[in-house]
DNA sequence: TTTAGCATTCAACTAGCTTGACTGCTAAGT
DNA sequence: ACTTAGCAGTCAAGCTAGTTGAATGCTAAA
């Protein structure tokens, strides 16, 4: 494909992405005069529907991009523009607030995406398993439940009602033993030790106090009580959806969003570290998103990103979750340095 | 209004709402078969329009509800069915989980709400005010901050983190002051302390640890950390969004929900205690609501219910709302008499 | 007060027509 | 070999007119 090609496509893609309607040569001619006739440009734009980088929605139409032509457009022809600078100090404002938990500044990270881009926006939270325990709490809840108050090296605060009937007595001694044994390691490994405890034979006669602190474990690390996936801009998808002509097929969206397990597994697969990467159309491998398109980036220690339509601002949408991502990610670093000192 | 008149209404309101189609004079004759021809119901339905019950569409088409026809329809004329047994039974298995924290009951209760219903279901959560504190603890969290966590007697788990600087054994001061001083108040009442200390004068020369003591209840009050609104069921008000002509002037309604505050203080404007309640169509006091119904209910701490088209199943909402809301309370009154012994 | 009959109304559907925006092709030009 | 101009072909979209059929409203008789 030669230079005048690629910026025929380049027109194209851009020019449907902006104004939603087909191309057509004369448009292209307008727009980006490339000191050739219309008949060239058709004939240019023939070589590129037979390479099947754009097509017509009918006969005499002008032509569209094809999920082949926006992946070319994303891997070779998109400007990957800084974010606007008034932007980017709304954003650093917005992050200035005093660090509060993790929940917080996450559903605030994709509140900022979803604005940013015009997607929905979501921040999928660390997985448990690589984080470090920083300390475990036992506070007492009446006479027989307890407040398990397990803080992570990141400020994540996961709080979570168990029942036992402890004398404080009892109670001291089994949260400095939590402590002791547990502090410093990751969950996931916190996680194995509880399971290999229970898979032990004879475990009757290890000392009360363990057991009961196993136990504790065992219930808090069984469910995990804090949202991990945030999304908020459903706006923008159901303005999407209404937009369409045939939204109402494609519903099938809204409920894989509401499906936080599924889509937070989805995430979690495709996702690169430290990447933006765009899935796109038929590219994603959950069939609910055959017609959307998908921005990812794993920001060290979860993932983020942006979903709408095929036709999307890609340059504006790459822009955002990576400056995005990098923000976050040096927040959460600086937290865990902070944690280490 | 004769009785062949209100049952007359009835058919037609009934349905229409399973029908979705304008209901003819054939239509009532062949459903509800009342021993006239249809031209008498002709003539009644002529009167019905007259008196704004009903209306049509265009010149020739059948009649359809106007809000005061859902509005009579509502208050005469519906059947209060009880939830299928079915359905009862799902829900108490439902709530049999646990009790872990109040957020994730609400949120929960709020599925259940829309699922059953098939509106959007909502739940608010208790207004802090009149709750009561039940213990507040400070967990140090490094050498600068500090986890205070507050529970209240609904078993709600306010934790948030907060810059202090206190030796262990100021800390154990500061802790024992604070839960000598403020436990059993309501949070009302210790907002109102914390003000007033601040508009002391000479506030200097007070004890350091009573001091400190306050500014860290003035930090932790001063936001809120939880969720207090818990939405579900958006995929129900999309359908509904997509099935109508008009969908796209519609967006309001998405935004309102979105817009955390403003609704919760529709909520607790409207609803009534122990009360299931309906606002149709321009009953509701906010614009975007103008062609919905909101059916709302006080379950004794917050506000719960559902919202969807002007045309929706107000038996089942009814039903489903207050069996929903009374079970809801139950469960938090159990949970408030627990902590009390 | 109810009924039967009949004229009237009007959305929804259909078919045919026009328009205009594009394309694709071809033959001539560089 | 590539580019251009011109022109025929295509087809969605918009318009109009005509048809159909479901409902109504009215009137006069029961």
């Amino acid at each position: 494909m030669d230079e005048r090609k690629r910026l025929i496509l380049k027109q194209i893609v851009s020019h449907y992405i902006k104004s939603g309607e087909p191309v057509s040569s004369r448009t292209v001619l307008e727009h980006y005069n490339p000191g050739v006739s219309s008949a060239t440009i058709r004939n240019d734009m023939r070589y590129l529907e037979e390479q099947g980088y754009i097509a017509k929605p009918y006969c005499s139409a002008g032509r569209v991009p094809t999920e082949k032509g926006y992946r070319f457009f994303v891997d070779w022809l998109l400007e990957l523009a800084e974010l606007a600078h008034q932007d980017q100090h709304a954003l650093i404002e917005y992050y200035r607030f005093p660090r509060q938990d993790l929940e917080r500044l996450l559903r605030q990270t994709a509140f900022l995406l979803a604005n940013v881009t015009g997607l929905v926006g979501f921040v999928l939270a660390p997985g448990l398993e690589e984080t470090h325990l920083e300390r475990i709490t036992l506070v007492p809840l009446g006479s027989d439940r307890l407040l398990v108050v397990l803080v992570s090296e990141l400020g994540l605060v996961e709080s979570q009602v168990v029942e036992a009937r402890l004398s404080p007595g009892e109670l001291e001694e089994v949260n400095s033993l939590l402590n002791l044994r547990l502090r410093g390691q990751p969950f996931g490994a916190i996680l194995a030790e509880v399971r290999q405890f229970f898979e032990l034979e004879g475990r009757e006669w290890v000392e009360p106090e363990l057991r009961e602190a196993f136990a504790i474990l065992s219930a808090v690390l069984s469910r995990e009580g804090h949202r991990r996936l945030h999304i908020e801009g459903l706006l923008n998808l159901m303005e999407a959806l209404l937009r369409q002509p045939r939204g109402a097929e494609q519903l099938g969206v809204v409920k894989l969003l509401s499906d936080e397990r599924r889509f937070a597994e989805f995430l979690r697969e495709v996702a690169r570290e430290g990447e933006v990467r765009a899935l796109i159309g038929r590219e994603n491998p959950l069939p609910e998103l055959r017609h959307w398109s998908v921005i990812t980036m794993g920001y060290g220690f979860g993932v983020l990103g942006g979903l709408g339509p095929l036709r999307m601002d890609y340059s504006r949408a790459f822009s955002a979750t990576r400056y995005i991502g990098n923000r976050l990610r040096a927040i959460l670093s600086s937290a865990r340095e902070e944690v280490k000192d």
